[in-house]
DNA sequence: ATGAAAGTGACATTCCAATGACAAAAAAAG
DNA sequence: CTTTTTTTGTCATTGGAATGTCACTTTCAT
């Protein structure tokens, strides 16, 4: 899982770049919202961990047009409470005031990063993310990588609705080539060919969804 | 949204029931993680605030059977690092550690109830927004990808009056081509037609407007 | 009552997801 | 290393749905 870092206090983030590969956490660290932003141009983090109070921007106005797609949580240098309150309802998914416990930070990525794993069953399919394993009425079925990639993040975001676009960002974004949106239109067929037509709604013009509730 | 808060301390529940009822939360309190067990015997809270901390038992145990399919704020009397992380390693979906600041609580509440469900509810209609689904009377209804583009942008500017050019700006600002106000309207006409009459409201000379109030 | 704005039904065109087939690339088997 | 199988990405086609416009009617405010 990636992570992207953004502070600007090198103590902290050497810290907590230390900390988080120690937890098998690739990190990236940026120190200004401007490097940010250009390197989420061409990458797709996982986490975000946002010290919402950097010196060359605003962290509100970084949150709400470059990550709040993301998962995100916030540092935050003072604890006063409009704060944190603004940072929830913004809608962070976590908020932590300075000073911190490194091991609670910790805990909280880890709650963060870890939900949408173990084993997910929707209707008739199992997806154990653990060993990436998908069954249906009880049998394994065989995916190919990408078809696994793919059915990973359509599990992992259950009740969304995924376009096409964030599929191809997300599958295809270490090769340099880029992919019609097509190609995700074929991937589509087959893994429903193998798990059943019924398992992935079509959003016409949209995109893709899995869906949880009865 | 019903909220069970298991906790002893009079005036932490007595301030808490006033501040979650304020938020329009329905609150039952109990003192006694026996009594919180009875209760949810019978009922099934959308969210469960925990004293990991109570006299009259092991709150860790009462978490791990009882209540780990429900969404839960862990309080702690301490801050303790391990209690936090063993809290939130545990699974519980947010931690709090006393003494807290009321409004922090009730952001952190708002975020857990509020997460999972970008539902707006207006009259017989909800719009889910993560699913991109529009329910009437809690039935699906099949809206094209425009017309769910249009309601979205009504849905978000509940009150307020929309005109036609700025939806027209906004759902048709990829396409170079412009397009008649006449379009609009048409479109108004169609989406009447699949969610009722009643649902967007025409100032003639001006725009539509979605309202809230009953 | 009157003119302007909004609503309506119909229509031609465009769009889009789905599909089967195919070649290139990669992986597995021999 | 060579052969075979699987995976991957693209393409052309298709049928049904979505879209935008028009001519016409209705509604509304003055």
């Amino acid at each position: 899982m990636n992570i992207l870092l953004v502070e600007d206090n090198l103590s902290i983030v050497k810290g907590l770049i230390y900390a988080l590969e120690q937890n098998n956490y690739q990190v990236v660290a940026k120190n200004r919202i401007s490097d940010a932003i250009e390197y989420l141009e061409e990458h797709h983090p996982d986490l975000v961990i946002l010290d919402i109070s950097l010196p060359d921007g605003d962290g509100t106005f970084f949150y709400r047009d470059y990550i709040k797609d993301i998962k995100t949580i916030i540092l935050s240098a003072n604890d006063n409470e409009d704060d944190i309150v603004s940072g929830l309802e913004m809608g962070a998914d976590d908020y932590i005031t300075k000073p911190f416990s490194t091991r609670e930070l910790i805990a909280r990525v880890n709650k963060l990063l870890r939900s949408g794993s173990g084993v997910i069953k929707i209707k008739n399919i199992e997806f154990d993310t653990n060993k990436m394993l998908v069954k249906k009425d009880g049998v394994s079925v065989n995916l190919s990588s990408l078809e696994l990639k793919i059915l990973m993040y359509l599990f992992t975001n259950i009740n969304k609705v995924v376009t096409r676009q964030s599929l191809i960002e997300r599958i295809w974004e270490w090769t340099g080539n880029d992919v019609y949106d097509n190609t995700v239109t074929v991937y589509m067929k087959r893994i429903r060919e193998k798990l059943g037509t019924d398992i992935i709604v079509t959003l016409k013009g949209i995109g893709y969804r899995i869906d949880n509730e009865k």
